[in-house]
DNA sequence: AGCCGCACAGCAAGCGCTTTCTACGCAAGA
DNA sequence: TCTTGCGTAGAAAGCGCTTGCTGTGCGGCT
């Protein structure tokens, strides 16, 4: 027994219409009759229906955010900024949208599932953060599927991943490779030549991407890669801990540990320390990121500075309309390489 | 010019109830028929209108997070948890929910506009997250609004966040009054006796709580507390960074720093190392809720481990009907403490 | 004085789905 | 053979809101 548009245009003596478009606010009402109606309002506490004001308007004030790992600070803090500038309440009038998050898991299911649901619920706009899967199915499926939803009028971006062609979604892309580039250029310069690389789950775009940018900096340094010094794992901490004792027992004559993010190059450092090594005396590591607690790791950690936050804001603007996408479509975020304690001199 | 329910019954030769049947499948209905429509279904490309739907069916699909600081892991694992229960896409069938994380920042009036926006909504349940803040009339305000959507059938459900009376809702809230007195506990026990301590923002449950943990601890032991060892910030690094050396140009001779969370530690130990002291020979440190980077501090984080992600599973299966509220509708999840190298005995 | 046009307000037709109630056909029981 | 009843399908009445179009009253124009 809610109360209804109804009910309140009764209490007020007014039309439903008049109401509605008091609430809307896009229709000359005089201001007499707007305040009768907004006490009505106020005296029932009446609450506006969404799904039947979504249906009859055709619209919806919904936006989601995909992100793989919501657990996971990296996109968090994407996932916080995009959300802040959605304006979720507190957005200027008008705009009050409902920011939802989504988690995948880094499922490519569930990714799709989501992308559907946001679909059924006609949302306003769908921000997708992150590495993409590589699947290429799946992939297929995606770019058809966000096809629909840009066809339908969705606003679709992508924040720090890599362009989906044929969309018309608007790509904020991380320049992974050009950061890991950087990375690894900064330890060959600081004269290490055997450096072990722990990277994330095959089968995405940024480890595909950082790796790349490893090797290109090693083929740049005439230095010639041992299959032996690549490991494979997840973005977490966990991961990194093993990679490393795994590539410690494979060639301990590694001097640096290069790694696919902050987390599992913490991970790495509990290993090496564990292991008996110092860094960077014995072996120098180097992260990916610098989330926020990169620099509490005893020694701070080397490592390549991504502006989630300012990407993600932007993402979330272009995705509200606020701002004007950018030229092409596709705009590249580049990384900043932040030279802290946990890269040294390599031991002779 | 999107795909309707009619569409589909058309091409399918049969009527729009019937496909609204075999889609929702809660009516009998015969193989060969199902077969047809779901081709069609499949062949237009057909995604059910959600508002359309939510309406006519008076529910929703939707469930709603609200967590304090989307960019702070405590909350990103638990509203991981939860969202993982709530199945989103990947839960079993029948139960396919949009789980929506809502980010309020902390702030009262967002926290209180996006509940107007999931009652708005109808939404099917709600989880709150975290420490409420003790404002008077705010706290009356939710718990009206809490009140409302228990009444209009929508779960609510708290977790990691005190009960709130006359409201229906089921409460899993989190030991932080017995946590702070275990860590506070453990460090008399090893002899401490100055504790300087590193408060959340006042006005919060969560920081009072954990605060009169530490006091009454305190008090057990007959340490008759300083004014000065206590400072309020936020509960990120920065804060505990700056408390710090606010506390030690307070009184130098403090021998143990508390700290309201692991971030907040995080920033101590760097100021206490910039300070020239060491951890735990100089200075001991102490953390709380064990978030993932604890243990890789060098030393490794004295804390309290909350059970971050099993409590927000347990508000995840009650939002969703899954598991019985706790007798009394309320639960209280106990820390455990996790002593580690950040604290030792103090120094002479 | 007569007419036009403007500023508001109401009517009513949907928006696309769910669900109750009714209709139909057929097999089984009387 | 006639009635029951079950298994299925359809007709149609909304769900609560938005919005194009249709009034209505009044001031200003000629």
């Amino acid at each position: 027994m809610t109360v209804t548009l109804a009910d309140v245009a009764a209490r007020a003596q007014v039309s439903p219409a008049t109401v509605s478009r008091v609430l809307n606010g896009n229709y000359p009402v005089a201001a007499s009759t707007r305040e009768r109606v907004l006490r009505a309002v106020d005296e029932l506490d009446y609450v506006l229906n969404g799904p039947a004001s979504a249906l009859a308007a055709a619209t919806s004030d919904l936006v989601g955010i995909l992100v793989n790992d919501i657990a996971d600070p990296f996109f968090g803090i994407m996932a916080s900024a995009i959300q802040a500038e959605i304006g979720g309440p507190g957005g200027r009038a008008g705009g009050e949208r409902l920011a939802v998050v989504c988690n995948t898991g880094g499922s490519p299911e569930r990714e799709l599932t989501y992308l559907t649901l946001l679909q059924r619920q006609r949302a306003a706009a769908v921000v997708l953060t992150g590495g993409a899967v590589e699947d290429q199915p799946h992939a297929a499926a995606v770019a058809a599927k966000l096809r629909k939803l840009t066809e339908a009028g969705t606003r679709v971006v992508l924040c720090g991943r890599p362009p989906a062609p044929d969309t018309r979604a608007v790509a904020l892309t991380f320049d992974n490779r050009g950061g890991g580039r950087q990375l690894t250029e900064h330890l060959i310069g600081l004269g290490h030549r055997r450096l072990g690389y722990i990277a994330g789950p095959e089968e995405r775009t940024t480890t595909r991407h950082r790796l790349e940018g490893h090797r290109a900096a090693l083929a740049a340094a005439g230095i010639e890669e041992d299959p032996r010094w690549t490991v494979h794992g997840r973005y977490d901490r966990r991961s990194g801990y093993e990679a490393t004792l795994e590539l410690l027992r494979r060639d301990p004559s590694l001097t640096a540990v290069v790694a696919a993010n902050d987390s599992v190059a913490l991970g790495a450092c509990a290993a090496l320390r564990e292991s008996g090594l110092r860094i960077p005396e014995d072996v120098s590591v180097a992260g990916f990121d610098d989330l926020p607690f990169s620099i509490d790791a005893v020694p701070s950690l080397t490592t390549v500075r991504l502006p989630l936050a300012e990407a993600g804001a932007r993402a979330g603007r272009i995705a509200m309309g606020r701002e004007e996408p950018p030229p092409g479509e596709i705009a590249t975020v580049r990384g900043e390489l932040m030279v802290r304690g946990s890269s040294g001199v390599p031991r002779r």
